[in-house]
Parts: C-alpha cells; structure tokens; sequence
DNA sequence: CTCCCCTATATTGCATGCAACAGCCAGGGG
DNA sequence: CCCCTGGCTGTTGCATGCAATATAGGGGAG
C-alpha cells in the first residue's frame, strides 16, 4: 500500500510477513530492540511499523507495555467477515458498475487460474497469497479511493489460510467458481450479478469456518 | 479513541482538533518543527500524530515532503457517503439485534435533545459536534469491535458541518427526526426499521450535499 | 504461611543530533 | 531568449541518549 523506499516501509513490510507466515505467533510479545536488531535497523523506524500495525488490528499496543500480535477469538472472525459481506460485494458491484479495464480484467483471469492450480496441487498457502492479491486487486477495481485502506483492517490472510485448511475439495472447488464467476460479472457489467456472486463468496467461506470446530495448523 | 495520557496522544487531538476545527485549513502544509513549537513537544510525537492522521485521511503524507491537510473533491465526498451508508445501517441494525444497555439509551436520547435546541438556535459548529457523537456512540453500540475504527476515516465533522450548512430548516427537522426513530427503532430491538432508518438519514444528507452546488462558509 | 509494599530492572516514550533527499535559484550553454 | 545543470537550503527520516513508567521479585509485617 504505502511502499516508499524508506526504511519504516521495509520495516512494515518485514512484520508483516513474518507474523502473516506464521514466524510470530499470536500472542507473541514484540519488543522495540530486538526487533531493530533482527532487522538491522533503529527502533524508530521498527516503532513506526509496530503504530501501523496496530491500526491494522495486526497488533495490539498497550501504553508503556509495548506490542504483542493479535489473537483472534470466534468473534472477531465473525466480525471480520461481517464487515467483508458488507464491503466486499458493495466494491464487486461499483466495479461493474464503473466498468474495469482489459488489463485488470486479464490479470483477475490469471489470478483465478493460478488458484485453480494452487488449489488442485493443494499449495494452501500459495493459494491464500493469490486469493488475498485476487480480492485486493477487485477492492482497487471498486475505484472508491477509501476502501482499500478500511480493508487491510480485516483482509488478513492468516484467516483466510484457515479458512482453506477448512474447506473440503468440493468446498474449494465452489470458492474457485465464485471467483471465475465474480469477474465473469464484472466483465458483463453487471453489477447486482457481481454483489452477488461475492456476498455468496463469503457466506460459504464464514459458514465453512463456523461449522468446523477448530483445528489450528 | 486511542486516548492515553502521552504526549502523542496530545499532538493527535490538538491536530485533528484544529483541522477539524478550520484552524488549519485544506492544503496547508504542516511542518513538524513549526508544529512542535506550536504545541510545545518535540518532532517525534507529531510525526507519530501526523502518522496517524494521515491513516485517518486527514492529511496526506508525501514521503520527504511533508503532510499537508488533505483537500476533497465532490467525488470523495461521494465515496464517503456511499461507505457510510453500507456501514451504519449495519450498526445500527447490530445495535438493534443485540440490544442497547438502558443507560446508553439514555446518553442517545439526550443527545437528540441537545442536537434539537442546538439546531432550534442555529448553532450549526455545536450541532456537527454532537452529531458526530451520537454517530460514534451508535457505533460503539453496534458490538462490533472494528467498526469505530473503520468509520473514522470518513467520519470527518467538517463535511457534516458543511452538510448542516445546506441544510434548509425542513430537511434539518427531518435529520432530527431520524436521530430519534433510530434511538426507538434500536430500543424496540427491530434491526430491519433501524437500518432502514438509518439508510434513510444517510441518502437525505448525501441528496442534500449533491443538491447544493457548493457554498464554502 | 500469606499478603502487601517497596525497590530494582527492563522497556517504552520523548528529545535531539546527524544524514539523506527534494525543491529552488543562479549560472552557463545552446 | 530559453533550457538545462549544478550547488544550496530547508525539510524529512533515522539513530541514539535520557527520562518515565510498568512489572517482577524479594523482604517484612501481620
């Protein structure tokens, strides 16, 4: 999103990755000089990226008590996909409404493709990353400047990659189909077409998680 | 909203205070060390503030130039109105699902009364205030725990004063009106009228903003 | 033996010095 | 006369030193 070349933004990125991955696990404490020195930089910069985070609701920062990542209950999955059934199919409709160029409908397609892959050889993780680019870039499509940045608050991807750990392949299958379908809409100009297929996206993936207990990897 | 007792926390709301507040108007540039001076603390606080506000799109930050006070278009007006009116009828019907404590009720109600006489005595800069505050407590009413964050970036009081600025005396009755059935839409627990309601507050005030060509006080 | 308070320590938060980059004005060349 | 280039200045961005605060552990009182 904000990628400057500066050393904040690598910052940023780099926590982001590690605790997107797995690296650092929820509830893990974060502490400024360990940091800097893990990524070779100063504690200003590190400290700025930890702020970053915690507006995104990657982390939590308590005054004088410093960071620790996230920790997601039920709820706040609940929450999270609430907002994107509301969000989400409002910015698949304004796409289609507004109309998108040739280009992104092209890369939509070989994002889709590459998740048929990914999901068919059973790369979760590749598929997670492809789905999170596939969403973001539909989210910019929207062409409503604002939505990307309230998004990052509730697309992260560690829940989506639980979310694919869930699903059995026919699960997936119709994950798969609604993306093909979502850009097929698109593509038609449709927008109630397009708001649907993508409310219908989510609800089968929110209904997926709350039917299976729980089974972290 | 993150409000501790730091000196960041200070910069942050004198900031946003003064933006909001016309002090600093849309376009002016802001100057860390002039700002430090200004607010008596040193560059780091306000840099973290401008950080901040530049997440809630209150300025723009351009890297190695600064911030400046972020100016809007007619079309980000728009976009605003349009996420606004998807989220808050969802939190006021979440309100209204999961139920309102008595005393929170009340707070909603005595707001309406003081929005009331404010707007009997034309007291518009008064009257966005506690217009915003009935917003953010519904808000917070909702349950959802991401909401108000999410909200705050488009929930700027300088465009509801702007709008109250256009408004003629009927619509200004209606806008209180609908504070109200809100309130007994939520205490009667009927999600679909206070979503419905609300809806309804959000497309008048958005008619009334396009309506109005554009009469900048 | 248990509970409370007090001190020691580690960490955050703030201030400030130094380096790097963008913008601007002057000077020279075409 | 206009454009391009080069240094100069003011600003941001980063590093680091110092002060303030929360936590943990031990010692004393009940």
């Amino acid at each position: 999103m904000a990628a400057g070349n500066r050393a904040a933004d690598t910052a940023y990125t780099q926590l982001r990755r590690m605790i997107l991955g797995g690296e650092l696990t929820p509830g893990a404490r974060l502490a400024e000089v360990e940091l800097a020195q893990t990524l070779g930089l100063s504690r200003t910069p590190v400290r700025e990226a930890l702020g970053r985070l915690g507006a995104d609701g990657l982390v939590e920062v308590l005054p004088h008590r410093g960071a620790r990542v996230s920790l997601w209950t039920e709820s706040d999955i609940a929450e999270i996909f609430e907002l994107r059934t509301l969000l989400e199919p409002y910015a698949a409709a304004r796409a289609a409404r507004i109309g998108v160029a040739e280009t992104v409908l092209a890369e939509l397609r070989g994002l889709c493709a590459a998740m048929e892959t990914a999901a068919a050889e059973g790369e979760l993780a590749e598929l997670a990353q492809l789905n999170s680019r596939f969403h973001a870039l539909l989210i910019d499509a929207s062409g409503n400047g604002r939505l990307p940045a309230m998004l990052t608050s509730v697309m992260h991807a560690p829940l989506i990659l639980g979310t694919f750990h869930r699903y059995d392949p026919d699960a997936l299958a119709r994950s798969m189909g609604h993306h093909r379908e979502v850009v097929a809409a698109i593509a038609a100009r449709d927008p109630e077409w397009a708001a649907s297929v993508m409310r219908s996206h989510l609800r089968s993936a929110a209904a997926n998680i709350s039917a299976t207990p729980r089974e972290d990897p």
